[in-house]
DNA sequence: ACCCAGGTGGCCC
DNA sequence: GGGCCACATGGG
């Protein structure tokens, strides 16, 4: 079959990686966190400034929300755009703070309307607040990342290289039970194809679970 | 010396 | 609604 459902394509990735019982953090504040500094970067160098958050006793929201910026520029820089993403961090903190008490009050939030909270937040756009969405408040929302194109686009090519978030999120969404733990581990699945195969330029397709559906370079490889 | 990474927001038309 | 741009470290 040239075109996998979804679902098809999720139980190979999962036959192949394995269930992944996702998002690599220890708290809610956590994902949320690593959500933001992961924006554009590697997973690795958000470790570095996370590790730095902890080792600092820093790694709260109340500490965040009046930290001194130029200690948490400090912080977090190894994720890059330290400058803007420690603006942008400490206003979500702050913000979070002083208009809902608490994370979890937040999260508390039905779907719909946390969503369009999280939206309303200077520094998160669809995709932190759908990972803050399915990872931290556990709710089912369909993340979709360049990974997710990247594969999507190679496995169908009627799937545009620059497809909409709302529209791929949409489509996953029409063909999937709407659980989730399913949304989650897809999602992680998707990361790992992305980092193992699935890479940018050149795949380094190997074992690639998908590579007998794979269009890339026109050519099926 | 390039290119790339689990995006977002601002500005312009 | 779309196109372009700044933002920045660390690894290949």
């Amino acid at each position: 079959m040239d075109r996998p459902a979804p679902i098809l394509i999720y139980r190979r990735l999962r036959r192949h990686f394995g269930f992944r019982d996702w998002w690599p953090g220890d708290s809610d504040f956590e994902v949320l966190v690593g959500a933001v500094l992961t924006q554009q970067t590697t997973w690795k160098n958000v470790e570095k400034a996370i590790a730095n958050l902890k080792e600092a006793d820093s790694l709260s929201m109340e500490k965040i929300a009046s930290m001194d910026i130029r200690k948490l520029e400090r912080l977090i820089r190894p994720s890059g755009y330290y400058r803007q993403k420690a603006k942008r961090l400490k206003g979500i903190c702050a913000r979070i703070k002083k208009e809902h008490g608490s994370l979890g009050n937040l999260l508390k939030l039905e779907k719909n309307g946390l969503r369009k909270e999280l939206l309303s937040y200077n520094g998160i756009g669809m995709e932190t607040a759908d990972s803050i969405i399915l990872y931290a408040a556990e709710k089912p929302v369909f993340v979709i990342d360049a990974y997710t194109k990247r594969a999507m686009h190679r496995i169908d090519p009627s799937i545009s290289a620059d497809i909409e978030y709302e529209q791929l999120r949409g489509y996953f969404e029409e063909r999937l039970e709407m659980k989730t733990e399913l949304y989650n581990d897809f999602h992680a699945q998707f990361v790992e194809l992305g980092k193992r195969y699935c890479t940018a330029a050149r795949p380094s397709c190997g074992e690639c679970p998908l590579r007998d559906v794979c269009h890339f370079g026109a050519e099926r490889i």
